[in-house]
DNA sequence: TATGAATGAGGTTTCATTCAT
DNA sequence: CATGAATGAAACCTCATTCAT
């Protein structure tokens, strides 16, 4: 077993350098931060790579970034919380059932989280909160409870209009995101050493079917049980 | 910020130091690489460390793992298998129903693995996965596969026993262990950061109340657990 | 006795410390090398002290130089195939007798190779052929061959005019060598110990001497030398 | 280029283990390491493969000798001086023409040294003399010197007896040696890697023949030249 | 602003030596 | 006498960070 360290690492787009201007510099580092140490974890990865994929210098990465941590907090800080943004813009202005609505933010979260580079955060953050209590705390207050607390509001907004079954909203929210976030971190982890067939929209659709089947109010037999 | 690095490392069991124990020394190495490497990560832990907290010097791990690869390997190798042997035997074992059943393993589950040591190995696997392929394939192979075999079939038995509604079993069993996972990784990650109420044991019912609420196939099964 | 390891390492230059010189450096790290790998052998080298040596930080050496086995492998090649190519150049241009040529030949082989640093190359090829095989059969292949090749092709010119008496060149070539050699490795390894007189080219004109007094077909053109 | 290190060292005869008596342990402790300090180097053989070859184990060593330079200074006194001690004895006995003499102790030479394990003492000891002095200084007042002594020994003879030309016999003698010495090393070292036809014994007789050849009194052509 | 040669602290790994058994 | 588990100093090598240009 070894280790597989010495993959190369290339430039993204040689061709573009000689245009780029000075303002989208730090946006293209944090790009190759996040994609790097998503691959390979912190600690493995080397700033000498962050700034081979990013096509500058070693020493032009401590013009924007004054050490390594603070590449990792810019990433956070940079390519999280616009989708979560997003995502709080599309509850604000929904209008159908809560069913529907969940179902919506969950297929947008895939499609913004599970099927782009940001798939890794999840893994990367949850690696790396021992060792930076800060990112740690950033996250969670910035990134964690506020996705939270947007599902917990979808929740309280469908019992409150009698779609949903009574149920704890906190415990509620966590149990939707808990697959969501599994099925990142599988994704950029173990998926590839797996050969038994999966679909990760599949499994999602499983997983908000669940959820809809246990807590939508309307079928006779779930109300029974509640 | 400052990566939390420098805390101090102590050796568990300062009064046996200068005995011979072939026998004993890789457990406890074992056990004290597994600490430090959930606590820091796998490169953050340095094998001096390891060496402190288990008690011997740096050489003396090298009599009983050839690199530090190594060892990482035989964490997973030597401390999660048996405990999935024992799952299997509650599952061989099991007379009632299919959902008392799920109930046992996932309490089981999440007695020996969330609420132990054990509850790191999520984490670190999935973390060193992609630095690590021989890691990777061994854990899915070996653990995840495996685990995921056991759970479908719990699910097989509920349908052909009437208990259950039909359901790919695949996805299924994959859901059932999401939530598990999560909370493992959780429980050693962020929550240290989060200050809102949460009870594993809660989460965990929560997740399992759901599942069988949307899954089971006779109200009447339900109605009796309540 | 003690191995005398703690001979101080000092820098052959320190006053040009502080500036780049992208170019120079591996020369000045190759000469560095030499030099101690022939004073302490090449395991008993230290890296630091190459470095010392040379003037740069240990970190250095690795922007030139993948592993010490590099370094040894560099050593060679850079510092003995130069030499061996003005040896060739002598044996082309020369036009009067291989009895004359054979002389110069020696007395250059000696000059450059018995008096200087390089001295030290055949005990450290020697010494570590069996533990590094590339340095080996490199070293066989394109010095041991091609030097033997030129004696021999010297041997032959004097045998095909009617110089010497016929031998078999392959042999001829080997013990023109042999003596030489062996002056080289006592040179920079036991010389020093031996109080008895001794000068160097004194041993190799009594070498040659020999030989041609053995070899020299035409007593007449000995006599004319003498 | 890597180093060959990894070839593995096993008991030389594990079968009479059992039955060896204390008083053949150094003995066989010497002949275990001088195998490998000849193969290996110095340094590079670890003390642990001498004792897996001498069957004993590595505490033991520390019984009969003090260091690892303790053995090979013993591996250099055990193993040479009987040899040299066999050749005196030769010369003393001697009857016939110093030709002959000389032939016979050249021939003697390379059955002992050339063909055993003994012949890579050469290689060893020029190899260390520079960090061990004290072997450098040993090795060249018994061995060096003593055999120069004999060489001298028999040209002065010869010289006077009318069969040798005059020449310093100091010289002559190191020039005998030197070819000797020479193949040794070869033998140990360079040899493998050349594909080139060689006969170690059919050098030896080219370098006495030559010798002779230009040191005989006896033909005319010699005698006109000196 | 940008570079990249240079640094040196710190990591993993090796191995001569010790010592309780 | 003999063992071999244990040690710890020291080696090779890496890489975040600096700074003259």
């Amino acid at each position: 077993m070894a280790a597989t360290r010495t993959r190369a690492v290339t430039p993204r787009s040689p061709a573009s350098r000689w245009r780029r201007r000075k303002t989208e510099r730090p946006t293209e580092i944090v790009s190759a931060a996040l994609e790097l140490f998503v691959e390979r974890g912190f600690s493995a990865t080397r700033l000498e790579d962050v700034a081979t994929r990013s096509g500058v210098s070693k020493g032009t990465l401590y013009l924007y970034f004054d050490s390594k941590e603070a590449l990792l907090r810019a990433v956070v800080q940079e390519l999280v919380l616009p989708e979560l943004a997003r995502a709080e813009q599309i509850v604000a202005q929904h209008q159908g059932s809560s069913a529907e609505l969940l179902r919506r933010l969950i297929d947008q979260w895939w499609s913004v989280v599970g099927e782009t580079r940001l798939c890794g955060i999840p893994k990367l953050v949850t690696g790396e909160a021992g060792n930076f209590p800060e990112i740690g705390r950033f996250f969670v207050r910035h990134v964690v409870r506020r996705g939270r607390r947007l599902f917990a509001h979808v929740l309280k907004r469908g019992i409150e209009r009698g779609e949903f079954a009574a149920l704890d909203v906190n415990y509620g929210a966590r149990l939707l995101v808990a697959p969501l976030v599994f099925a990142a971190i599988w994704e950029c982890s173990l998926k590839r050493y797996d050969t038994e067939p999966y679909d990760a929209r599949r499994f999602i659709r499983t997983h908000i079917d669940t959820f809809l089947a246990a807590h939508c109010a309307a079928p006779a037999a779930r109300r029974r049980r509640a």
